[in-house]
RNA sequence: GGGGGCAUAGCUCAAUGGAUAGAGCACCGACCUUCUAAGUCGUAGGUUACAGGUUCGAGUCCUGUUGUCCCCGCCA
């Protein structure tokens, strides 16, 4: 279904070559939702940039365009305000007529894309032997919502958890437990991850301090990487192990990812190097090989080098990155590679894709693309950390907010004298709890810092989760107040917008599409959020105004589908974001 | 020192170069015999850090200043 805007856009070009000419047709004919409501619903701002190219006034170019334009077939005559504004009003009618064509529609009058892209979303990327902190949080969500949105539009997605399993620190954990916990490297499960953490972080010390040690710990890497069977054994082990305990955290944030870690790309790595050398973008500088780069100098203003070869032999991230995105471009055949890491890394990425770029692997008609993101800060501003100062495990974090949630939940059941059954307990706890979290992270621009707050997340009014599962569930409450079966009234369209708030509320649903668009240019959930958010409002206004169950016919049914596709939509959105709705709560 | 990000209401945050900068929270007030008041309505709150510039039009783009955070050769 093509979307109002677009048929907008369309009518205003046509109208510009109408009446100035066919030079007109590149010009972009600038139609954006109006700014404010009393100014309709669309606005073109196109006259006011054409006064230099037409040499004539905003206003009476203006004119001209609007004496052209044939959209009354479902706009009111528009307007021209200010300084050349032309505003636009959707006829109810019209609004009425898309209701009902998007009711019976799974995608709720959402177009796929014109052109399905194969999409690799990286994120998330814990290190193995490590356990996912409350900085893999943000990756973990923001690249899951945006790889459902690019799914969502048609598009072919490979979702890629990058994990860190691989490099200096297996050496040094396989070598210390060589020493101290053996049998860890031959049996399956013989420590759990919490015990894995200690034995790495005493590991690190002791390679911090022992030069022994170290030297130990490189020959280990050495070993591994030349493929000796213990060593390899032992590294899978450690592999499978933490495999699971991130597969604990990905079921109950409900994530699902392909693993493929650095590992996956260590027989490649020798080749890069090779191939920059003979591109002749290889260097060497105090033993390591360099490929210098352009635009990143130091203080003496000397180019900066992105190291791929260390001066032990070894490789390290620059090359596994460089490696994946060539196997990325060339075995996968990505049209658009999306990162999504934290924003402290944006100079790496920029390195990586500029050499990438100069080694010629890196084709014009590929979209590469670091989505960074801010960092989790506490209440008190800085980076959030346990009151001890340990980083937070992120396990204990989502478990917090779904025992927060409970806690909420059985003071609510008894104030309303409420029973309910300890699985339905267990779900609204669950469910509130993690979408809390999930939509605290997506709500805000991903590109600023932003303050973690149980309280405010998991708060009933406000921009939160739970105020907009609220919004699904008044929902059902009709249907099950009503005895409505929503499936049934598909049947039967008749929609009427004689209220105010049935009108606000018509439009707003009608703009899904257009958000989802812009969501998946930009990779800017909190657009998407900020939209459902928008809408319960409205919905809430529209229920608070319009009794639904006790009006008249045809007013009756009109309502319970307005109600209808109101929750769907908000169902449809939510999934987008990772969120599942509750039926009541 | 060099590079980059950020600076918007008391607080947390929005805002494609477009009209009078918006929400939520908190505060103050109004509305439940009516589909879950977990709601709705209203009042108040701003020199968009500061100084210039570009533009018909700047919170948004450019230059400088201040504050703050991040990155800066063999960790990822």
């Amino acid at each position: 279904m093509k979307s109002i805007l677009e048929k907008l856009k369309n009518s205003v070009s046509q109208a510009l070559i109408t009446a100035f000419g066919k030079e007109l047709a590149k010009n972009d004919p600038l139609v954006v939702a109006a700014s404010n409501p009393k100014f309709g619903d669309y606005q073109s701002n196109v006259a006011l940039s054409l006064p230099k190219q037409l040499k004539q006034a905003p206003r009476a170019i203006a004119e001209q365009i609007v004496n052209h334009l044939q959209v009354n077939d479902f706009c009111e005559t528009p307007t021209i305000a200010g300084p050349g504004f032309i505003n636009f009003t959707i006829k109810p009618s019209y609004l009425a007529a898309q209701l009902s064509a998007i009711q019976t529609d799974k995608r709720l009058g959402v177009a796929k894309a014109k052109e399905s892209q194969k999409v690799i979303v990286d994120f998330s990327s814990p290190n193995i032997a490590k356990e996912m902190h409350v900085g893999h949080l943000r990756s973990t969500i923001i690249g899951d919502s945006i790889a459902r949105i690019l799914e969502f539009r048609c598009h072919d997605v490979l979702r890629l958890n990058h994990v860190g399993d691989w490099g200096t620190q297996f050496g040094m954990l396989i070598a210390y437990l060589r020493e101290v916990y053996p049998e860890a490297l031959t049996t399956a499960d013989a420590l759990d991850i919490g015990d894995l953490v200690d034995f790495y972080k005493k590991a690190k010390i002791r390679f911090d301090e022992d030069e022994e040690f170290r030297e130990t710990a490189r020959k280990e890497v050495v070993k591994l990487q030349a493929g000796a069977e213990d060593s390899r054994h032992a590294w899978q082990l450690l592999c499978d192990q933490s495999r699971r305990e991130f597969q604990v955290i990905y079921d109950l944030l409900d994530i699902e990812l392909q693993e493929r870690g650095e590992s996956f790309y260590n027989p490649l790595l020798p080749d890069i190097v090779d191939e920059l050398e003979q591109k002749g973008l290889l260097k060497e500088d105090a033993g390591a090989k360099c490929v210098f780069l352009e635009g990143f100098t130091n203080k003496q203003g000397e180019p900066l080098p992105l190291i791929v070869q260390k001066s032990d032999g070894g490789y390290n991230y620059a090359t596994t990155d460089l490696a994946a995105l060539k196997y990325r471009i060339q075995k996968d055949e990505a049209d658009r590679i999306i990162y999504v890491t934290d924003a402290g890394q944006a100079n790496h990425f920029a390195a990586v894709f500029q050499v990438a770029k100069r080694a010629g692997f890196l084709p014009e008609n590929v979209e590469v693309e670091h989505v960074p993101f801010g960092l989790v800060l506490g209440e008190d501003g800085k980076k959030l950390k346990t009151r001890s100062g340990d980083t937070i495990k992120l396990k204990d974090l989502l478990d917090e907010a779904i025992a927060l949630a409970r806690a909420d939940l059985e003071t609510r059941l008894k104030e309303e004298g409420r029973k309910e059954t300890k699985e339905f307990c267990d779900r609204v706890a669950k469910v509130v709890g993690i979408s809390a979290v999930k939509y605290a992270d997506l709500s805000q621009n991903r590109t600023t810092d932003y303050k973690f707050s149980y309280k405010k997340m998991l708060a009933l009014q406000g921009n939160t989760a739970p105020y907009l599962l609220y919004a699904y569930v008044r929902v059902q409450g009709i249907s099950r107040k009503g005895n409505i079966d929503f499936q049934q009234l598909r049947q039967d369209s008749s929609i009427l917008l004689e209220e105010e708030t049935e009108l606000i509320l018509a439009k707003h649903i009608l703009h899904l599409g257009e958000i989802i668009e812009e969501v998946e240019r930009d990779l800017l959930p909190n657009r998407l959020c900020q939209y459902l958010f928008e809408l319960s409002q409205k919905f809430n206004q529209f229920y608070d105004r319009c009794p639904v169950l006790q009006a008249d016919e045809p007013q009756r049914t009109s309502r319970l589908i307005l109600a209808d596709l109101t929750a769907r939509t908000l169902k449809l959105g939510l999934s987008l974001l990772g969120i599942s709705v509750l039926e009541r709560m």
